[in-house]
DNA sequence: ACGTGACCGTTTTGATTAAT
DNA sequence: ATTAATCAAAACGGTCACGT
């Protein structure tokens, strides 16, 4: 077993076109080198004026490579000559990144790296839609056209599957045609080398996509809250001025008493309940916030800690009908009073506006 | 074995600075 | 005075470790 082990990393170590996956991996790096990986237009630059070099006149392989180190270090230097924030963590990609380049071959690598694979998963996610809106309005109209109230849980469930589904068609879409044209522009390649820059493509697209997605699903609740408002006829506040949350508040409405009610939507609330919690009663008290409602789509990790934390803080949970967490909350002495069935939601924020 | 809490790295967004 | 470019901060949920 650690034979093995030992002759797979051997083997990749030899692999010329194992950097191809580093490469694209430090450029999107934030954290650490700064994702310079994102400016399509300055690699682009960047990699034409390698490409002359590589492929210029004949010289010796040394003194190329060596151009080729200047030419990157040079354009970057003047790129990033401006002293902020990130200035550290494009010298530290600098440095690892000479640490990988060795000879002009990988000079050829890093340049197939950002013209065949980092820039068409860029151009790729950016056609990639960052809403689902038409994926469902239509269908959830539909819905709503012949159940009324009682489709409301149903069409925000709808919204969310639907929505994932017709993204995920895109994104399948997207990288079965780039994986594609890659493998055209490679296949002059062994099947190793060309298994290894393939691979590379796939893995980091996907990893940039589940990103891309997490957004993704985020937004579609705030969509669908829109949509319903419009449909409903419910009429929105802005927020109060200066008012600062520590967690997003999407929608604000109006009480007959003048006080405010925030809706908050997410999929789920995560960890992020210990930053609602820190909006205390003082707090909602000075911007006259009565309560705050949560409209959530995903609730199995809303444990009764939870619930009781923030229900006690003028917390209001709504959660889809058929919910298990629902069920037992609602059996429940003190949690019954904070949380409500997704289907009310409409019935009662008009009640709470007295129309 | 199971449920819960927290980490993580990217994208997106909104604000600020530079360029025209 | 606008527009374009740049930066910083917020938001996201899948995943895994931890405690029971």
């Amino acid at each position: 077993m650690l034979q093995k082990h030992r002759a797979i990393s051997e083997e990749m170590n030899q692999n010329p076109w194992e950097n191809a996956y580093w490469f694209a991996r430090m450029l999107i790096n934030g954290d650490k080198y700064g994702a310079i990986g994102r400016q399509s237009k300055f690699l682009t630059e960047v990699c034409i004026a390698l490409q002359q070099i590589v492929e210029g006149p004949a010289q010796s392989k040394d003194i190329k490579f060596e151009l080729s180190k200047n030419i990157i270090q040079n354009l970057f230097e003047k790129r990033f000559s401006r002293k902020t924030a990130k200035t550290e963590r494009i010298k530290l990609f600098l440095e690892d990144l000479f640490v990988k380049l060795k000879d002009i071959c990988d000079i050829k690598v890093f340049i197939l790296t950002v013209q065949n694979i980092l820039i068409p998963i860029n151009v790729a996610l950016e056609s990639i839609p960052n809403d689902d809106k038409i994926y469902t309005e239509e269908v959830a109209k539909a819905y709503l056209d012949r159940l009324g109230n009682d489709a409301l849980s149903t069409v925000v469930q709808l919204w969310d599957n639907a929505g994932v589904i017709g993204c995920l068609n895109a994104e399948r879409g997207c990288i079965v045609q780039g994986f594609a044209h890659l493998r055209q522009s490679i296949r002059h390649m062994s099947e190793h080398e060309s298994d290894t820059v393939l691979t590379a493509y796939v893995q980091e697209f996907e990893r940039r996509l589940g990103q891309k997605r997490k957004g993704r699903a985020g937004g579609s609740l705030e969509d669908v809250t829109s949509f319903l408002f419009k449909y409903f006829n419910i009429k929105a506040e802005n927020k109060p001025d200066h008012f600062q949350a520590d967690i997003e508040i999407d929608k604000w409405i109006l009480r007959r008493d003048k006080w405010l009610i925030g809706i908050s939507c997410k999929r789920t609330l995560r960890e992020r309940w210990k930053q609602v919690s820190s909006a205390h009663h003082d707090v909602l008290n000075k911007f006259k916030i009565w309560q705050v409602w949560h409209l959530i789509t995903y609730d199995e990790d809303l444990s009764d800690d939870k619930l009781t934390l923030l229900g006690i803080q003028r917390h209001v949970f709504y959660l889809p009908d058929n919910s298990r967490r629902l069920e037992s909350a609602r059996n429940h002495l003190g949690m019954k009073d904070y949380v409500r069935p997704m289907s009310q939601f409409i019935h009662d924020i008009k009640k709470e506006q007295g129309t």
